[in-house]
RNA sequence: GGGGAGGUUCCCGAGCGGUCAAAGGGAACAGACUGUAAAUCUGUCGGCUUAAGCCUUCGAAGGUUCGAAUCCUUCCCUCCCCA
């Protein structure tokens, strides 16, 4: 975990507010002066239905992330109970479920994954899993001690249930809400957490949670949600070229993504900042304020930091490099000011992204198509072929016209040939050694 | 348990014996314009070879036909109504 704490002892409860994690929250001047009077436990169930996180899930890790930066501690909930019977809220179809191996192995990818963003050590966040206190639940008690308390009218009025009538809603799934209720309730009795935080999705599910809580414990507890991010075009957020940016540097390159965030719209920049890095707002306000050509050098802040956030220093700093020596620098004067390390760039060499291409391939003729399906910038011959009747194929910048080209070892004389497909993607192919 | 509707290419959604690789929309990709924006316009949008053609696809498996996504049978799944 890299060390920003632009905001250490900040009111938590503030800091989120200003950088627009904040759609609902239960009780605003509490909920304040909770953080003030003590260290808040908090915590965030995260579904463990995935092999790894993705970038949707970056507002909730970031959330969990400046509570301890401000000396607060963050449960991360892992579902591994809940997950073996699928929350639908905000879903509208049901999903499949998964067994238990899956679960107990995504969930491990998930503690990993988590431990980049926040710190584990010596009880300054914990990673539980729910499967801990559901799984030895006996059906009958559960239903005397905890359903009694849930009224099946309130139940059906919630906006997640309602959406789920139309489309049909299996009696497991109905049940979720109130799993995650007695979550809360056991953290709470257990851990001393008085904070449930989630999608806005999840509104119906916290306070149902809050509401037992206060039956069976006489406690109050607290909610807060994050609005939904979607660009401004309305499409969610997290979706790239190749589908969904993931966490895992395997499934999505700090290459890729870098470039995600660096093709962030102008409109998106300043929300987008604010939640996916560590700057002071103050220097996003003034970020968000540059004139249009300048405004890409926002971008590129927000890319290096968000890169070197999820992935490493050094890797934001190979993509920025590798970014500007295929598309130029936004501002080469260094006009703007900020606190990002990406000033600290030293102008070192910039590693494109490659593929290794085997040394026979290349002896025995290798056809463009089959080089531009190599470098995975199309996904069959036949789109390649389109690529280039299209006009978007290009090998060393220069434009492809000839489908049935072939590439010869002399063409990776100077060590690699780097393709490029359309603007903005492009792939080096290094010969096999 | 009874009755009804339906499962189509990434998504939504037409098609209801040949002219269907399958309308339309969205998403996506490429080109022009640009700031690696946004908006807009144009083109593409199953695979292989590109000339003609071949192969795979319309919940699954069989069947009827010269020929089926379209008809029949069985099975699986979803929704609605009644119990």
């Amino acid at each position: 975990m890299k060390n920003y704490f632009p905001g250490a002892g900040m009111n938590p409860y503030s800091v989120l507010k200003e950088r627009g994690f904040i759609f609902q929250e239960t009780d605003e001047e509490a909920l304040k002066k909770l953080f003030d009077r003590k260290k808040v436990t908090a915590y965030i169930g995260f579904d463990p239905s995935a092999d790894s996180l993705h970038a949707g899930s970056l507002v909730p890790i970031m959330a969990l992330a400046h509570l301890q930066r401000n000396g607060h501690r963050p449960i991360a909930l892992v579902g591994g109970g809940t997950g073996l019977v699928g929350d639908p809220s905000g879903k509208t179809e049901t999903r499949k479920l998964l067994s238990r191996a899956e679960l107990e192995g995504n969930a491990e990818v998930l503690k990993r994954q988590l431990g980049q963003y926040i710190s584990f050590d010596e009880d300054q966040a914990l990673l539980l899993n729910n499967a801990a206190w559901l799984s030895p639940l006996n059906y009958i008690e559960f239903l005397r001690d905890i359903g009694k308390h849930f009224s099946v009218n309130k139940m059906l009025a919630a906006e997640s249930v309602k959406l789920r009538l139309e489309k049909g809603l299996t009696f497991i799934e109905f049940n979720y809400m109130v799993l995650q209720a007695y979550d809360f309730y056991v953290l709470n009795k257990d851990y001393d957490c008085d904070l449930q935080m989630g999608g806005q999705d999840q509104w119906g599910n916290i306070v149902a949670g809050i509401d037992l809580t206060r039956r069976i414990s006489q406690k109050e507890v607290y909610g807060i949600t994050f609005p939904l991010i979607t660009d401004s075009s309305g499409e969610k957020f997290g979706k790239s070229v190749k589908g969904a940016v993931w966490l895992d540097s395997k499934k999505t390159s700090p290459y890729e993504y870098y470039q995600f965030f660096r093709n962030t719209m102008d409109s998106d920049v300043e929300r987008y900042l604010g939640y996916f890095t560590f700057l002071p707002m103050s220097e996003i306000k003034e970020l968000a304020r540059l004139k249009p050509p300048l405004l890409n050098r926002a971008k590129e802040i927000l890319a290096f930091e968000a890169t070197s956030i999820t992935h490493s220093e050094e890797d934001a700093r190979n993509a920025y490099r590798a970014s500007i020596d295929k598309f130029g620098e936004a501002d080469p004067g260094r006009t703007v000011q900020t606190s990002s390390a990406i000033l600290e760039d030293d102008k070192g060499a910039a590693k494109s992204p490659q593929v290794l291409v085997e040394l026979e391939i290349i002896q025995n003729g290798f056809s463009v198509l089959d080089a531009f399906v190599k470098a995975g910038l199309v996904s069959s011959k036949g789109e390649a072929r389109r690529l280039i009747k299209q006009g978007g194929a290009y090998i060393e910048e220069k434009r492809i016209n000839d489908e049935s080209l072939i590439l010869t070892g002399k063409d990776f004389s100077d060590g690699g040939l780097t393709l490029r497909a359309g603007k903005k993607r492009h792939m080096k192919l290094v010969p096999k050694r």
